[in-house]
DNA sequence: GCCAACGTTGGC
DNA sequence: GCCAACGTTGGC
């Protein structure tokens, strides 16, 4: 089982709207970086959680928890001109993208910021609290994982 | 294969 | 809105 850490933010897709969605799942499209893909593709197995964290607002954190539900398969939305994740060079019998579906579990008892998550040694070596880190899924060991979670009950 | 130009991410 | 960091593209 592995643990990871997913980027949304959530003016475009939040952990409300994964809430709110049939069956709380949803699929995690527009991932359009190799390294990512990569990782997602290759690593990501069904049943392994991931933190929910929101990205390009006020407090950037983790906020929540959600479970793979369904391993890698083509990113469609690659292959569709009108969509804004439309890549003319994945081909739909060779695709470029990948996706992994997701479901809620729950939220975090409170919203865990970046600014407090970078003030623990414990996590220097997570790429989320480096700089200039753009990475927009990433893994995280067991020991990271238990410690963000943790944190949830402090104030 | 190098690298400049460009585009995007994402914190602040 | 600014801009640093970094990934990608494409000319050579």
């Amino acid at each position: 089982m592995n643990y990871w850490l997913m980027k949304s933010e959530p003016d475009v897709f939040g952990i409300e709207h994964l809430k709110k969605m049939p069956k709380q799942t949803e699929h995690w499209d527009g991932v359009r970086n190799y390294q990512a893909r990569n990782m997602m593709r290759d690593d990501m197995k069904k049943g392994d959680l991931v933190f929910f964290y929101h990205s390009n607002t006020e407090q950037p954190g983790v906020v929540g928890i959600m479970k793979v539900v369904r391993e890698a398969y083509p990113d469609y939305t690659a292959f569709d001109p009108e969509s804004k994740y439309y890549d003319p060079k994945s081909d739909p019998d060779k695709p470029r993208w990948f996706m992994v579906d997701v479901k809620y579990q729950r939220h975090t008892r409170r919203n865990i910021t970046l600014a407090e998550l970078k003030q623990y040694p414990e996590l220097e070596d997570c790429p989320l609290v480096r700089k200039g880190n753009r990475l927009s899924i990433m893994p995280l060991n067991k020991q990271q994982w238990d410690f963000i979670l943790d944190l949830e009950n402090t104030d």
